[in-house]
DNA sequence: GTTAAAAGGTTGCGTTTGCAACTAAAAATG
DNA sequence: CATTTTTAGTTGCAAACGCAACCTTTTAAC
């Protein structure tokens, strides 16, 4: 098996075991929704923009997520007091409360994905990661 | 960033990178296709089925794929002389071409990806990997 | 200060994916 | 040999992505 199918399997098994889990703990909630959600609760109330940069994600993606986030009343958009073209996504209760129903199950999958193998195994993996982006990020 | 970001984002980039570099080559084909295409050439006019195995793809994604492969007339679907439930993909003269116009496109962007990644670290790393998919397909 | 350019978000369109329901054909069961 | 059951492939539906065009607001440039 090739290196791009490896990384692609493993991609899509480990965001199906994510939802599987988290659906199994009776909280339904998508992989990129989460990517969004977390960041949410970790920069207090952030731009859209903020959002896409940290998500590493698009902004039509971002607002289309948070479309999905605010459909489940879990995030609210406010607008900026000051830069009217800025809308910052705020939690609700709900969605606060949610972020720590799935805190464990993130770690709990965490745990599934590494399995035995070593710390220094997964450092250097997460290394050869980082390089690959690098090297593909140029040009 | 953590482990899952890292592996979508190398994952999104190499997919991107390819098709980029397929574009800039004047051969226009997605990733999917290309992943269903290399195995059709390898195999000889193998079954739908066969392909899903190979390809790691559920069977609706390649039925959808060899809908886009015949579209471009670059594969042929013939039905099995015995078995009247199976459909053998075959490439066509068009398809066989554009097979060797992609392989050294798909070597170029495999050196890109490594670039100056040793042997060793990618050997590590598709251990890795392939332990990730070990520890999620049990269960 | 008015006009041009840039920035933040939204929307439309096309791809790709997965799941589940479905059709048709072959194999297994009685 | 007629009746399930299984298998191969297709189709409908919904989720997610990227790109490009678009609207609105702010900032920059005369």
């Amino acid at each position: 098996m090739n290196l791009g199918m490896l990384i692609e399997t493993a991609f899509r098994m480990m965001t199906k075991r994510f939802v599987h889990n988290a659906y199994k703990s009776g909280v339904n909630i998508s992989l990129d929704q989460w990517q969004v959600l977390g960041p949410v609760w970790q920069l207090k109330s952030p731009s859209q923009k903020q959002l896409g940069e940290v998500c590493l994600k698009n902004k039509a993606s971002i607002t289309r997520t948070i479309d999905s986030l605010e459909e489940k009343s879990l995030v609210v958009r406010v607008p900026d007091q000051i830069d009217h073209r800025i809308k910052r996504v705020v939690l609700t209760n709900l969605g606060e409360q949610l972020f720590y129903d799935v805190l464990p199950i993130m770690e709990k999958t965490r745990e599934e994905v590494r399995g035995d193998i070593s710390e220094d195994q997964i450092d250097t993996f997460k290394n050869v990661l980082s390089e690959i982006i690098q090297n593909l990020d140029v040009d």
